[in-house]
DNA sequence: TGCGTCACG
DNA sequence: GACGTACGTGACGCAC
């Protein structure tokens, strides 16, 4: 949530530090150092950290500080480059034994050191640092890159120096010139000539730079001299350009540095931050760096950390939050809160919070539906234990019958607060801290204030303990800081005797509200720097915080739904079932309540001896659809009536009835919402109504569906992935008949049926494609024999030889299948493809439980990178459909739903499923394409 | 409040 | 070799 008003531009200097050279230099200058407890090579880590210690020292106080700041990685020796040229840096060594495990510590450290930190498949830093540089040079700011790398060279100039580290000299076009003999503009040409034989680029034979430079001077550019190289006197010279005009033109291309690289992040994201020293402390300790962290501790004014007694467990491998809170925070029983009443209080607060540059806020309002809820109160806090609560619409505790709604005296006017609190709200300079960020912004963007920049600490606590606990902010308190928070049931009730948050008394008010911003913030303290060393940055920054803003303004939106058809609809069932029911209850021989699976049961298997009759573990018979329908293939009947029954029942009181009772008063819109932390994977869960689960498999089911309209003159467009997850699948487990039948966009099922029972796709009948099918899908879930046969309805040996044949024709699968089981055994959590961790803390009990906790292992990784792409095409589709009449409404998993006028559906349908369908990248370059179906309608039941 | 049931991907 | 099982959700009504 960056604010375009703290854009990059006039004024600003950005340091770009090549973070590859600096590792290889530390690494050649360094004798081999390893860490006392366990022997990791930590040498080039440690000379790495130093040069960056150096490195903030000197930029800190200087004059010409840097504004903004980033360290550069290559992401692997492999890039685009390879494919210009196979051999293109063919000739250098691989990097040491030793060397490889730094890697990784090295980025770590420059995150611990709160230095953004970029890297990208496929490209090299240089290609980054170039497109950073153009960026910042476009916008008018100053440049500096940090290297000595000569590649590099041909960036200077327009406001872009650089500055070689070890000598700590500056690079100017003068130094460029002198080196190659031309401009900067022109160093690619002299370079594509002359070859270099470190990285492998061909060049003309027999010409070095001198002659490079001479030619080119001489011709203006290279592409001027290999027209005209007929011209040249010099036989060789001429030959050489001739001969070689193809090879030159490839080493331009080789050298010539791609300032287009698709990046992540803005400039804006880049503004220097100090270091934070609990984070870097903490790093530096885990690295047993005993020097270098007693002296940053000395700068800190703290005491350094004390090294761990016992061998130090990797900070990869460490499950975050199991370690205890740490000790030198207040005591929240003596934390005092206090109640702002007047403005002069308030302006002071708000002065501490500029001061501060951050600030946990908390919203006290009448209703947790923030489309409906009215702010009654705001608490803040900007340091653990010292909070304030702002009452402002608290009411009469007592009120009559016709609602008192006097306020209660000494609560400061809400607009006056508003208008205070509104500049520090939506100062991009001031991070405002909450715990479930989205309900607070909702609740602020109804008052006309758009919250930015935040973070959220239960999206913290998802992000770093997915699958291990809830990130409820009692949950958190409790496991984190050992403190149980007042209960918000004391100050309310519960049931029907609840009252508003406006009702309850100032003083309580305070002790509570002022409490959970303490909370939050303390929270925040612990979680931040935790993020680093779980690794799970990334994941929190890029798909979950920013997903907030984009939920917030999906949800207040809203989707337009029609009253009437689903009220006619409503009366339709009843109809219909009323007359079921007689005929059940004629059936039975007696009347009972249908919806009772109890009674049902007893009538089914006691009164009328049905067999089948299995009683559960609470003593009720099971009446569940499978064995009803089992029943009434046998020829009976009152099963078969109260499964039609069921099915009217279940649309009439969860869709018909209940989704009339959520459109707005207002809008005439229903606004779901969506939990960011619902689904262990990464997948959202919607609530209130959801909207995720309406129904569309069965005839009747599905036109609910058209009670779902678009707006006069617009139109609903609905986008979804093909197979995303099978084809995730065949990515992740590597399987290359499944691959290319994707890439060749074969019938996934059929292809499978075909390999496996070994037909001819021209001979496929629905009924085999039907049975892999659901092996396809069996496998996705961690397939078993019983799942599959239960779900197939053929004998569990059946099955059992179906999943044989099917892991002996794609052995990758079981391969991937037990790899990932194996690194959860391990780890503790397995990964998605964009590094979301999911724990699974039952992988190694055993009993009855090891089976699922398998499954869920295997299917995790398949989910949750699913999930984690659609996160990334969600956030990126606002800007891209900025310009354009069009809002995105819903997620359904797979699936987003627009509303487009009817003129813009063309466009919006090709942009949008052009970002869906490259959400991976640049990140990740999946081995199958991704494909986009789309649908236009007036009702959802059209669109889809 | 827990369970059974069933709607979706 | 037995355990009991397809993965991930939320909402409803019943029974306690």
């Amino acid at each position: 949530m960056s604010d375009s008003e703290t854009g990059f531009g006039k004024g600003c200097h950005l340091h770009l530090i090549d973070g590859s050279a600096y590792i290889f230099r530390a690494y050649h200058a360094l004798p081999p150092l390893s860490r006392k407890s366990d022997g990791l090579p930590v040498g080039a880590v440690a000379g790495f950290c130093n040069m960056l210690w150096r490195y903030l020292g000197e930029n800190g106080s200087s004059a010409d500080a840097p504004t903004h700041a980033a360290v550069i990685f290559d992401y692997s020796s492999k890039t685009f480059r390879n494919e210009i040229y196979d051999l293109y840096k063919a000739n250098r060594p691989a990097p040491p034994e030793d060397l490889r495990p730094q890697f990784p510590l090295t980025r770590d450290a420059s995150r611990a050191f709160n230095l953004a930190t970029i890297e990208i498949e496929d490209f090299e830093a240089d290609d980054i640092i170039a497109t950073l540089a153009r960026q910042a040079r476009e916008a008018g700011g100053r440049v500096t890159i940090i290297s000595s790398d000569k590649d590099l060279m041909q960036l200077v100039g327009g406001g872009v120096e650089m500055l070689e580290p070890m000598k700590n000299k500056v690079i100017g076009v003068e130094d460029v010139r002198e080196k190659f003999g031309v401009g900067p503009e022109r160093v690619v040409d002299v370079q594509a000539l002359a070859g270099d034989s470190v990285d492998n680029v061909p060049g003309a034979p027999g010409i070095g730079i001198k002659t490079a430079a001479l030619l080119i001077n001489e011709y203006g550019d290279l592409e001027t001299l290999l027209d005209r190289a007929g011209e040249i006197k010099q036989p060789k010279r001429r030959a050489a350009l001739l001969d070689n005009a193809e090879l030159i033109r490839i080493s331009k291309r080789l050298v010539q540095l791609d300032d287009q690289t698709p990046l992540e992040v803005t400039l804006e994201d880049l503004e220097v931050r100090a270091p934070d020293a609990q984070a870097l402390l903490g790093f530096l300790n885990d690295m047993e760096f005993r020097t270098l962290t007693r002296r940053v501790a000395d700068h800190f004014g703290t005491t350094p950390p004390a090294l761990p007694a016992t061998p130090a467990a990797p900070a990869r491998n460490a499950v975050p939050g199991e370690d205890p809170a740490p000790l030198e925070q207040p005591d929240f029983a003596a934390a005092e809160y206090v109640c702002i009443r007047d403005l002069d209080t308030l302006k002071d607060w708000i002065t501490r919070i500029e001061d501060r540059g951050y600030v946990a806020v908390d919203t006290e309002t009448t209703s947790l539906d923030e489309m409906r809820a009215e702010l009654v109160g705001i608490s803040l806090c900007i340091d653990a234990g010292t909070a304030a609560y702002i009452p402002m619409t608290h009411r009469a505790g007592g009120g009559d019958l016709f609602g008192a709604t006097e306020l209660v005296e000494g609560q400061l006017p809400l607009n006056q607060v508003l208008s205070l609190l509104k500049p520090v709200l939506e100062d991009a300079a001031i991070l405002k801290i909450g715990q479930n960020m989205k309900y607070d912004a909702k609740i602020f963007a109804n008052l006309g204030i758009s919250v930015a920049p935040i973070d959220d600490t239960m999206l913290m606590s998802y992000a770093l303990h997915g699958g291990l606990h809830g990130h409820g902010m009692d949950a958190l308190s409790d496991r984190y800081l050992n403190h149980q928070p007042v209960a918000i049931k004391s100050l309310l009730g519960s049931g029907k005797s609840a009252i508003t948050f406006d009702r309850v008394g100032i003083d309580d008010a305070t002790r509570y509200a002022a409490e959970d911003a303490d909370i939050t913030l303390r929270l925040w303290e612990l979680f931040k720097p935790r993020l680093h060393t779980a690794q799970v940055t990334r994941v929190y920054e890029t798909l979950e915080r920013p997903l907030v803003r984009v939920l917030a303004q999906m949800e207040r939106h809203g989707i337009k739904v029609d009253r009437d058809v689903l009220s006619r609809m409503s009366n339709a069932f009843a109809q219909k079932m009323a007359g079921l029911e007689a005929e059940i209850h004629e059936l039975a021989g007696e009347s009972f309540n249908v919806g009772s699976p109890k009674q049902l049961g007893e009538i089914l298997f006691d009164k009328m001896s049905l067999a089948g009759g299995k009683k559960g573990k609470t003593g009720a018979y099971a009446t569940g659809a499978d064995i009803l329908e089992d029943l009434a293939a046998e020829g009976h009947d009152l099963p078969a009536r109260v499964l039609d029954w069921r099915q009217l029942s279940k649309l009439k009181s969860t869709y018909t009835d209940a989704l009339q009772d959520h459109i707005h008063p207002d809008t005439g819109r229903v606004h779901t919402s969506y939990v960011i932390t619902g689904a262990v994977t990464g997948r959202l869960a919607s609530t209130d109504p959801n909207l995720q689960n309406i129904p569309i498999r069965s005839e009747e089911g599905r036109r609910i569906r058209t009670a779902f309209v678009a707006e006069k003159g617009k139109k609903l467009v609905a986008l979804d992935y093909s197979q995303i997850e099978l084809r995730i699948l065949a990515h992740i487990a590597d399987i290359d008949s499944l691959k290319a039948a994707f890439r060749a966009g074969q019938d996934i099922h059929a292809m499978t049926a075909s390999e496996m029972f070994g037909v001819p796709l021209e001979e496929m009948t629905p009924e085999i494609r039907r049975q892999a099918k659901a092996i396809n899908f069996g496998v996705i879930y961690g397939i078993s024999g019983f799942g599959l046969a239960r779900n197939l309805r053929i004998p569990r040996a059946d099955a059992q030889g179906f999943i044989d044949r099917y892991f002996e024709r794609f052995p990758g699968i079981r391969a991937y299948m037990d790899a990932t089981v194996e690194f959860a055994k391990t780890h503790g959590h397995v990964e998605t493809l964009f590094g979301r961790r999911i724990h699974t803390p039952e992988i190694n009990t055993k009993g009855p439980g090891a089976g699922f906790a398998k499954r869920a292992a295997i299917n995790a990784p398949i989910q949750g990178t699913a999930a984690d792409i659609i996160r990334r095409a969600m956030i990126r589709l606002p800007q891209v459909i900025e310009d354009l009449p069009a809002k995105m409404l819903l997620q359904v998993h797979d699936e987003l739903v627009f509303e487009v006028a009817e003129d813009a559906v063309e466009t919006v349908t090709e942009r949008v499923r052009a970002v869906m369908e490259a959400a991976a990248e640049p990140v990740l370059r999946l081995d199958v394409p991704l494909v986009v179906d789309a649908g236009v309608g007036d009702t959802w039941a059209e669109a889809h």
